[in-house]
DNA sequence: TAACTTAGTTGTTTATTTACACTAAGGCTG
DNA sequence: CAGCCTTAGTGTAAATAAACAACTAAGTTA
């Protein structure tokens, strides 16, 4: 076992994010564009050696991270899997903890200008970004949005892509993009009312040049809220 | 970044276990006690090192860990989660990935000989064994619990605890311990019948003092089959 | 002021669940 | 060997939930 204990054994670990957040069209995920070796010039995941002086757990150093990359400091963050193999790196046997980030519409706005310089925003097209990307990346981020799409069946996971403030038929909206079908009015907001994870913003409406809609807000806008049954 | 290639600065990595049997209580899962520090003489979940030159990716170390300890070779295996924190070993910064076995009651039997001399049963206790043990293991266990009991909800999990073959009253037995409630006889029939999981094993019936019940065994005895709505 | 649009509710039909009773097929007992 | 006991396996009626669609509400616009 003392060998083992030798460093030269100790495989290299990285902590990778999938950051998604929604445009108009529907998700899209965070890429960095690579400047050095393996796959220098590529898009990749966001990600980082973990800082074993700085980094007090793996969330923690996903979080510095989230941060380094986009400013945000409160997402939707959870760990999707781990990866590990001799050759999924070039540079030697290696893992990568692979956590999802979910960051209201509010934040990508507000934070446009604080986003590292060689980070972009690029549309989820199917099960990935339609094009080529580093390391065993797609395939990380085909596993985030099965696990995305898969929750949205039956969490309240669509109403942290959404600004802090928004209407019934807005997240309605939303459902339907992730779910890529139709809802009923009546059966959803009878199951968002059920899953009581919503609070209304008192006397705040949603005008237009129709009936106003009352404005919602996430009761806890960290956590995901499970249903009983399927939407 | 050149630090950080450097050995010193990176975490150790372990693959862990939560290996799981039944026993006639109930669910047991598998113990080793520690030979050396740290917590020698205490009892932990199976695992060990990453062998970088021995082991293709992190799924191969774990089936490698569980030969070792049990000699089975072809369990149900789920990665559950892996933690990593500068306290959680005293030896420094430690990552650990945990992956989820589950042993058919078969393989217990047929291999307890083969089993490791430093490996026990201990039967689960709520969400735990009862008493402390080493590193975090207990909280990983608890997570452990907590997913295997989730999934009983709405999966062919336990299917997988039981011997090759069963009978259909043995199944729903094995879902009610693990539930903790008593299941309607026709709605489960109803639910194992669409889930489509089971095959009969034609002609082959289990006898006793009543009548006679058909035995079955699963399509896949690697493989969870999710259902469409909760059991 | 009437038309238009989207918000939000209500009701009616149809499918699914649930609870429970029933029939089936053996061995056991006298 | 007839009736009893036990567990296997199925059927059914009542309760619930889903699906569909119509309706009312509340604003803006022409």
């Amino acid at each position: 076992m003392t060998t083992h204990d030798n460093d030269a054994f100790k495989p290299i670990a990285t902590v990778d994010l999938a950051i998604f957040s929604l445009s108009p069209a529907g998700l899209s995920v965070l890429l960095i564009r690579r400047a050095g070796a393996p796959f220098a010039g590529d898009w990749a995941l966001p990600g980082g050696w973990i800082h074993i002086d700085e980094d007090a757990d793996l969330e923690a150093a996903a979080r510095r991270v989230l941060k380094e990359k986009t400013g945000v400091e409160t997402p939707y963050l959870e760990q999707l899997q781990t990866t590990g193999s001799a050759g999924r790196d070039p540079r030697g046997w290696s893992i990568s903890i692979v956590y999802i980030a979910l960051l209201s519409a509010d934040d990508v706005e507000e934070r446009r200008d604080v986003m590292a310089g060689d980070a972009e925003w690029r549309p989820v097209e199917g099960d990935g970004v339609g094009f080529p990307i580093a390391f065993d990346h797609a395939s990380l981020i085909k596993e985030a949005l099965s696990r995305i799409r898969n929750k949205v069946e039956y969490s309240n996971l669509p109403g942290h892509l959404l600004p802090a403030r928004f209407t019934l038929s807005e997240l309605q909206s939303v459902y339907e993009n992730l779910l890529g079908r139709k809802l009923d009015k009546s059966a959803f907001r009878k199951r968002m009312a059920e899953a009581d994870f919503l609070e209304p913003v008192e006397g705040e409406m949603r005008r237009a040049s129709n009936r106003p809609a009352q404005v919602f807000r996430l009761k806890d806008a960290q956590s995901l809220v499970l249903f009983d049954r399927r939407i």
